[in-house]
DNA sequence: GCCCGCTGAACTGCATGCAATTGAGGCGCT
DNA sequence: AGCGCCTCAATTGCATGCAGTTCAGCGGGC
């Protein structure tokens, strides 16, 4: 697999990384459920590139815990057990800790400005899509852990906190995320205020209670189909061919 | 990349992961020195396998962030700067004591008697090679990591525990990892006794010390033939038609 | 003598082809 | 009708071939 640089699949132009990226977020907005069948060829032709490339990109996206690969069988999106979701919340708090300790009283005026307007995104986001409102408050983690500038920290954090997302499309109940844009907000203002030891606790209990309010019970999934699912992720970078979408596929 | 389940490379008799685990070790034992070129057909030659497979792994260790992926350029045994060094061992000590802290007071005599076993042969290997300690060394925390039965702490531990077995062998002066046995027993002590407060106490201080102890200065290093040093790491499983090495070609 | 541009071998990026495996549907048996 | 076997289409595992890129070494100009 292959082509992304060493921290994230960032690198644009490499096909793996535009497949990966497309599926991640079509994962994290729960266009694509836990279950649903990924078959190299199907993925392939969607993104116009060799079955070649599909798997690699599957491959990136299983070292990331988002699909599982089993030997000989066609792959799917991952369905997290409640204890992985557990333990991934519990590293998620350590990691999102040391993020916060290094950022306290040390943000520019420019990258307060950034997390504003995030979350007020977010908050503008509230009368869409659950899916989005979920999205949206996983990228502010995302965006704190990249103004660490530790390309590490920057990988561990987004690469759980989708795991994070995954888990909450099996066993959050819907509306239950909007809350936390205060938190953030609140997270916002310790951090300029530079209190370590506040900001840690805060983004403790923040995250604590996501977990807590998410990690209730499971619900069961419909089916749908793939190719319509990936339509308006497909894009990226408007490879101009994008190709046909021959044969329809019931998928799951 | 591919073909390993979830978690770590681990499913035998899938070539990518016999090949993944061979360079790893051969990495972190110094075998492979950072900055040794590691072209896809001299791998796969050596293995016995196709460019493809040789492809899939180096992908998988390049997300691991033990190789460097350059695109159009033969991939190259990572170099991690002193920065990332220091960022990937204070993420370790985090996580590490997540691993006591889940730990303490839980292990059963068995897993007491391993980690004995361990650290006694990390004992024994001090009239060794200073690469095999270090190995041993990193092993431990991960058997440490693997008692806890999470695999996704399992995974970052190993990962995070393996970046910094290769920063050590940039950074880190000959033999200065020897009193870290001690440590180990006194953390088996601890872990016993179940002071959950203590034992992170002193995995902290162990890492911190390690990190502290190795990071110092680069030096340089010099070139070695890629095949012959694969040589003792080509078994693994025994596949029998490790075929030929032919042409002989200088690295780096 | 030194530097720069050129050329070809080496290597990667990607697609495709073939063999092996899987599992879903059909057929017969009870 | 229900159950199990068998067959075949769908799909993966892997190797190989071709095109494009890189780089090392060489030759010419200054």
């Amino acid at each position: 697999m292959a082509s992304r640089s060493a921290s994230s699949t960032a690198a644009t132009s490499d096909k793996v990384g535009v497949i990966c990226r497309a599926l991640r977020r079509a994962i994290i907005e729960q266009a694509l459920e836990p279950g649903v069948k990924l078959p190299e060829d199907s993925l392939g032709e969607r993104f116009g590139v060799s079955r070649t490339i599909a798997r690699h990109a599957l491959g990136q996206l299983a070292a990331e815990g988002l699909v599982e690969l089993r030997r000989n069988r066609i792959a799917v999106v991952a369905t997290p057990s409640w204890q992985e979701a557990r333990d991934a919340f519990d590293i998620r708090i350590e990691l999102e800790r040391l993020v916060v300790r290094q950022l306290a009283g040390k943000l520019t005026k420019g990258q307060v400005a950034e997390l504003n307007a995030h979350v007020d995104a977010e908050d503008r986001a509230r009368d869409g899509t659950d899916a989005v409102s979920i999205r949206l408050a996983t990228e502010f983690h995302i965006l704190l852990a990249n103004m660490t500038s530790s390309p590490i920290l920057v990988r561990y954090v987004s690469e759980v906190a989708y795991r994070c997302c995954l888990t909450l499309s099996l066993y959050s109940r819907p509306h239950s995320s909007e809350c936390a844009i205060n938190e953030h907000r609140a997270i916002i203002a310790a951090l300029v205020k530079g209190d370590e030891a506040k900001v840690m606790g805060l983004m403790h209990s923040h995250l604590d209670s996501v977990a807590n309010r998410a990690l209730v019970a499971p619900a069961p999934r419909r089916g749908r189909d793939l190719l319509e699912i990936l339509a308006p992720y497909a894009e990226e970078g408007e490879r101009g061919r994008v190709v046909k979408l021959p044969k329809v596929i019931r998928t799951r």
